[in-house]
RNA sequence: GCCGCAGUGGCGGAAUUGGUAGACGCACAGGACUUAAAAUCCUGCGGGCUCAACACCCGUACCGGUUCGAUUCCGGUCUGCGGCACCA
């Protein structure tokens, strides 16, 4: 009898398969739209870490596809970035070229999963027919004022020589390459996503994603509820609005403090104070946000100034220090040192008065030696709140301090908006032109895509200008509006423009007229599942929420979320945790696993490892197991497929079984239990084929289970047991719950709550019945009074005993 | 500091709503087949006690609680990982 041969199998049905593509759209069938997040075509090609996400979706793919759908299930790249850029740079190599170097040769690697891509569908960020649409949607917003520029400090990474989104800063150093971030005052491209604050908050309930992504967006959003307070500054015209989420402790606040960028920060310095004030506002716009961040004592200074409670009418110091963010609220805070941890450390340092105006469990402490933080207490010292309960009066005391005209109910978001120009090479050309007498003008949008031109050289000018500005051919053109002689401007888009909406276009890749076919778009879309790792939970997957709701406002599109439904995949990591990496040498390429076991054999490992959402360390000894597993399977089936064995009730039982199990265990994303179930079903089958045989049903229906998972092997024994057609063409079987039950079970028999032997009885056995069992069973170890008897049918009997 | 997740054999990991802890696999050990090896098949495999078996005892990070019964629920502690980090 034939040896499994995973060469030939697969060879065999990749080429068939390509003739006769399995899955077809015929125009009845629900669609599913299936999605991996896109790869960056780097040079060091796939490792096993990225198969898990690729087969994961693949499963899942041709599972839906089993159900009766037509799949979409697209592949593409996105491939403007820094390290083709970077490479340019050192070796002269146009990026474009590098570019499509490592897609083809990682294509070639993605070919060795056999996924169900339609390449059909397949583009690159940086074809200029894609492009083109991403400038197309730059204009609209551009017009639609949510693209703004703007002169202020942003994040600056000098090794990248670019600026960088508040999103691409992570603990103060860039994400990408992991120096420390500066700041820099540049004129900017923003995108005003502060806009969609809200509804990017409010639609995460819609969503069927991870809570902890959900959770991550939400904390990124930064939602806070409470009052902006005016404060009136003594003896001059000028008002201090504060914002603060705990009015209730207005009549604690006993000095008032500004960011050192605030606009009167230096206004509100006297002839005594000027000097000083001047100089802690240089040294602190000196400082990076690190240093702020890492400066573990408070600095301030006092501006000579005072400010007026509109509550108590006291007087108020005003003082400057970089504790307080210029860009959060309105850059300026009222301390109320006895219930807020910063102000207390601020108010101790510089030895300035604290009033405790809420009493925890209504007890007044004598002396603070630590801020009571929580909203919960007996407000007092407080005129006429005295004798509220602090958590009310914190709801309350906004629409108070708005009646009384001191202010008003307000919110605050620490979503900033989104800095949107890069100065560098490899990116989109923001398709904008600066007229001395129109201002910003927008490229006509019949002349997309405005090409990225040839430069001579990438290197980044680091002056905070684009390489682009140095072709001067380029950037001298005239203006659409009026004529006039003006300039392009010369920075690029961020890497995350092209991924905010491609998802969009696959399923219209070649549309000239349209970003997307509407029909199209409203047959087609949204994605169903999108499955990536959890490293874009608040960059790619927050401004692809941003970019479709801003498209379903100009009525492009007919939804508002993009991902129904979120699937995170843990890492692949080598020995220890480590995450898999060329510079460690510890990446396992899938290469040669492909070429010794085969892509079946990968495909199952790559889920064997671990629970799907969790990291797992890759141990290449494991691929043995599932390698025998198959080879196992193949030979049942091979051995048993003509032998016309009746089935049994044993069989029908284990079928279903088998169904059931496999199903469920699908449907919860525990794809790991999947495969151990396959291995176990498959055991059980050997056993039955050893004591008489199995029936051929029973084989059929395991070889369809097993196809989104090995997809090649279940194909070959499809055929073998005599399938005229794909094995893809049949529908995933359903369990029989009456022919699933086992008419006896093995029940546990305890004595108090111990188990002391295992006995096989009816399922349905009567409690008197099997509690007789049990005292037989247990003879003379049942010594003493039985106080208790519990019966859990199929399961447990439990006779409690007492001396 | 705050929030979230996790902690089970030598290892990866299983255990519907609390109901036989350790499925499945890896590694290891013994055996069968073979001149031999590989492959394959069979057996064993948490710890203690025991020559061995039965029995018994301990055991899901640690301490305590609820329960006839806790890996699962509750309270506290420790450790690891992830997110946020002066957001007023």
């Amino acid at each position: 009898m034939a040896k499994y041969n995973h060469r030939e199998i697969e060879n065999k049905w990749r080429k068939i398969w390509k003739e006769n593509p399995v899955n077809v759209d015929d125009g009845q069938k629900p669609k599913y739209y299936c999605l991996d997040m896109f790869p960056y075509p780097s040079g060091s090609g796939l490792h096993v870490g990225h198969w898990r996400g690729y087969v994961i979706s693949d499963v899942f793919s041709r599972y839906k596809l089993l159900n009766g759908y037509y799949l979409i299930h697209p592949m593409g790249w996105d491939s403007f970035g820094l390290p083709a850029e970077n490479y340019a740079i050192k070796m002269g190599t146009h990026p474009a070229k590098t570019t499509a170097e490592n897609i083809a040769s990682i294509k070639t690697q993605i070919h060795q999963i056999n996924a169900l891509y339609d390449w059909e569908m397949e583009f690159s960020t940086t074809d200029p027919d894609f492009y083109k649409w991403t400038q197309w949607i730059f204009i609209k917003m551009f017009k639609e004022g949510l693209a703004y520029e703007k002169e202020m400090p942003i994040n600056w990474c000098p090794s990248c020589k670019t600026g960088l989104a508040n999103e691409e800063v992570v603990n103060g150093a860039c994400e990408r390459c992991g120096d420390p971030v500066t700041k820099k005052n540049l004129k900017q491209w923003m995108l005003k996503i502060t806009k969609y604050a809200d509804r990017l908050l409010n639609d995460l309930d819609k969503l069927d994603w991870p809570e902890k992504v959900k959770k991550m967006q939400a904390d990124w959003i930064g939602k806070s509820y409470g009052a902006e307070v005016d404060f009136l500054v003594c003896e001059r015209e000028e008002k201090i609005k504060v914002f603060t989420t705990r009015p209730d402790t207005l009549y604690g606040a006993t000095f008032m403090v500004l960011a050192p960028e605030h606009e009167l920060a230096a206004l509100l310095a006297t002839s005594e104070t000027k000097e000083a004030v001047d100089k802690y506002i240089y040294e602190s716009s000196l400082k990076s946000s690190v240093d702020r961040l890492q400066d573990k004592e408070k600095t301030g200074i006092f501006t000579g100034s005072y400010a007026i409670n509109p509550l108590s009418g006291e007087k108020l110091p005003i003082w400057l220090a970089d504790y307080v963010l210029a860009d959060y609220g309105t850059g300026a805070i009222m301390c109320v040192p006895a219930h807020d941890e910063r102000d207390f450390e601020f108010a101790k340092k510089f030895d300035l008065p604290i009033v405790q105006v809420i009493a925890k469990d209504g007890i007044e402490t004598p002396d603070m030696t630590e801020p009571y933080c929580e909203p919960h207490g007996l407000v007092i010292n407080s005129s006429d709140w005295n004798g509220m309960e602090s958590a009310l009066l914190k709801a309350e005391a906004p629409l108070i301090i708005e009646k009384r005209g001191l202010g008003k109910k307000t919110t605050n978001f620490k979503l900033r908006d989104w800095v949107f120009s890069r100065q560098r090479y490899w990116g989109e050309p923001i398709p904008i032109v600066h007229c001395p007498a129109c201002g910003c003008v927008p490229v006509p949008e019949e002349e997309l895509p405005l090409l990225l031109p040839n430069v001579e050289s990438y290197q980044p000018t680091g002056t905070g200008e684009s390489p682009l500005a140095a072709i001067t051919a380029w950037v001298n053109t005239v203006c659409p509006s009026c004529g006039l002689e003006a300039k392009r401007e010369t920075n690029t888009m961020p890497q995350w423009a092209g991924s905010s909406w491609y998802f969009l276009r696959y399923i219209d890749n070649k549309n000239d007229e349209a970003l997307v076919d509407k029909e199209k778009a409203s047959k087609y879309l949204p994605v169903d599942m999108y499955i990536g790792g959890v490293e874009h939970a608040v960059l790619h997957l927050l401004y692809s929420r941003f970019y479709t709701k801003f498209l379903f406002d100009l009525g492009y599109v007919d939804f508002e979320e993009p991902f129904i439904r979120l699937f995170n995949q843990g890492m692949i990591t080598g020995k220890n945790g480590v995450k898999m990496s060329k510079s460690k040498g510890n990446t396992v390429s899938p290469d040669d696993l492909v070429r010794d076991y085969g892509c079946d054999s990968l495909r199952l490992y790559e889920l064997f490892v671990g629970p799907p959402e969790l990291d797992s360390e890759w141990d290449d000894r494991g691929i043995e197991g599932v390698y025998r597993f198959i080879a196992k399977f193949y030979n049942l089936v091979m051995e048993n497929k003509d032998k016309n064995t009746k089935p049994t009730k044993e069989m029908l039982r284990i079928r279903h079984k088998m169904i059931y199990d496999i199903t469920q265990r699908l449907n919860n994303f525990s794809l790991n239990t999947v495969v151990s179930g396959f291995m176990e079903y498959n055991n059980k089958m050997i056993a039955l084929a050893r004591d008489g045989g199995i029936d051929k049903e029973t084989l059929i229906t395991g070889v369809i289970l097993l196809a989104p998972f090995a997809p090649h092997l279940a194909e070959e024994l499809f055929r073998e047991l005599g399938g005229k057609e794909s094995v893809f063409s049949c529908r995933w079987p359903d369990a029989c719950e009456n022919l699933m039950a086992d008419d006896e079970k093995e029940v546990a028999i305890q004595l108090n709550g111990k188990t002391k032997k295992v006995v096989r009885m009816a399922a349905d056995l009567s409690q008197a019945d099997a509690i007789k069992l049990a005292k037989e069973e247990l003879g003379e170890r049942l010594i003493g009074t039985i106080i208790k008897e519990i019966y859990v049918p199929g399961r447990i009997v439990n006779l409690v005993v007492r001396d």
